[in-house]
RNA sequence: GAGGAUGUAGCUCAGUUGGCAGAGCGAGGGAUUGUGGAUCCCUAUGUCGCGGGUUCGACCCCCGUCAUCCUCCCCA
């Protein structure tokens, strides 16, 4: 019979990879902890439409790269491809904004997207992400790169912030008039670019390929075009950003692939590869039919971060090895040990006491308890340091 | 959706112009029934990804299919 095979692009997350993972999300757990942020759980399947008004009709992810399904009753559901769209549709649904001056919010799940499994992309990843509802104050959009930023050094990543601003209703369609016209006269942009061009003239500016960047250098960028408010807003942020000293890179080419986005966007990229990226959305909540809010968050990557992450080491292991007549002794010093909140395995494994060192040394002890017809003659027991070999007799668990 | 590479033991990989399927690591056992990591000895690894075709004969050649990895599109 042919063995059954996980479904391609969902992959099975053990060891030592679990335990990067929840590294990861235990980090930035306890930043949200610190930031008052409070968790939300939600659904993984929503209304497709829901998507639809939120991230984009026109996007790939909508387009090409959603999980879509029909229920029994001729619903069409789809498996989220990211994490704000569910957030805002409770926050409407519920009247969470009615309930508190503003709102913060982390989520962490598994998202989906129908894509060619590659490095650090899955069809179903994991991202954790939060959205601060109510505030329109630049000093919020640096608090929330700002806790990115401390998650980068918790973790260890060498990393780099780019930010940008992409302007808003009032200022964007001028920009994309100049960009467009721009755009029109020039010739010998790649294949991919030539489509963009009409449908989404921002990505040609993001584009990979030497010619396009040669060819688009004196494009006008969306800096030159912000109105009043969306300027002002993204000098405050740099303030912020310079007094604190967080290192950033100003990109004005950087664009976000959803259609949500206003003003701030940023993303933290790792050898091309991005890590973690958000941007405000001050007109989703309102376009979804909740009250005129502005909002700012992120995602991260858990799968993306995995590829540069160290598990931390691992506590010591405690290992109780006997002999048959003492069984029921070893069973008793693992209860006591474990009650002192030690790490501790029962070698249950392996017919004599050699075998069951080399299993405690297979699976990783610092250290074993020996305890055998003499030791509990003599009430002791022996405590060996798997390392050093070296070995002493001690009366009380206690004191180990 | 497009392009490329690769599928042989649990893992890493050899393999023959087409003629019985191999190594290392790991695993299990062992003169040592109370002391592990090194060494030594023994043992088992398997539908050669799957399905078809060519052939006396296919792991090898051909077609298809599935999967994995990488790149692009796109995105965290």
């Amino acid at each position: 019979m042919e063995n059954i095979k996980a479904i391609r692009g969902f992959d099975d997350v053990f060891f030592e990879e679990a335990k990067k993972f929840r590294f990861i999300t235990n980090t930035f757990r306890e930043l949200f902890r610190i930031y008052n942020f409070e968790e939300i759980i939600l659904p993984i399947v929503e209304y497709k439409e829901l998507f639809d008004r939120s991230v984009g009709e026109i996007t790939d992810i909508v387009q090409k790269e959603m999980f879509v399904f029909e229920d029994k009753s001729k619903r069409v559901l789809a498996l989220r491809p990211e994490g704000t769209a569910g957030v805002v549709r409770s926050v409407i649904e519920n009247g969470l904004l009615y309930k508190k001056p503003f709102l913060k919010l982390f989520y962490e799940g598994p998202m989906f997207r129908y894509e060619r499994p590659q490095s650090g992309r899955k069809r179903q990843f994991h991202q954790i992400g939060c959205e601060v509802l109510g505030l329109e104050d630049p000093a919020s959009d640096f608090e929330v790169i700002k806790l990115c930023f401390e998650a980068f050094k918790m973790l260890n990543i060498d990393i780099t912030l780019e930010i940008n601003s992409i302007g808003c209703p009032v200022c964007r369609p001028s920009y994309r008039e100049a960009l467009t016209s721009y755009l029109t006269n020039v010739e010998g942009l790649c294949k991919d670019c030539e489509e963009r061009r009409f449908k989404n003239p921002l990505r040609v500016l993001d584009c990979k390929v030497e010619t396009c960047k040669d060819l688009t250098k004196e494009a006008p960028v969306m800096l030159d075009y912000l109105c009043e408010d969306c300027s002002n807003h993204y000098k405050s942020l740099k303030t912020y950003l310079d007094t604190f000293n967080i290192p950033y890179k100003e990109n004005p080419r950087l664009v976000r692939g959803l259609d949500y986005y206003t003003k701030t966007v940023f993303e933290f990229i790792k050898d091309g590869l991005t890590l973690l990226a958000g941007g405000r959305y001050d007109n989703l909540i309102e376009s979804l039919g909740g009250p005129k809010t502005p909002a700012i968050g992120f995602a991260a990557g858990i799968e993306r971060l995995m590829l540069f992450t160290e598990a931390k080491s691992e506590e010591p292991l405690y290992t109780v090895v006997y002999i048959e007549d003492t069984k029921l002794e070893a069973i008793k010093v693992a209860n006591e040990l474990r009650k002192n909140g030690k790490r501790v395995e029962i070698i249950l494994k392996g017919s004599n006491l050699k075998k069951k060192l080399e299993i405690a040394d297979k699976i990783g002890a610092s250290f074993a308890i020996i305890i055998g017809p003499d030791e509990l003659k003599k009430g002791i027991y022996i405590l060996k340091n798997m390392f050093t070999k070296e070995q002493k007799e001690i009366k009380n668990l206690g004191d180990i």
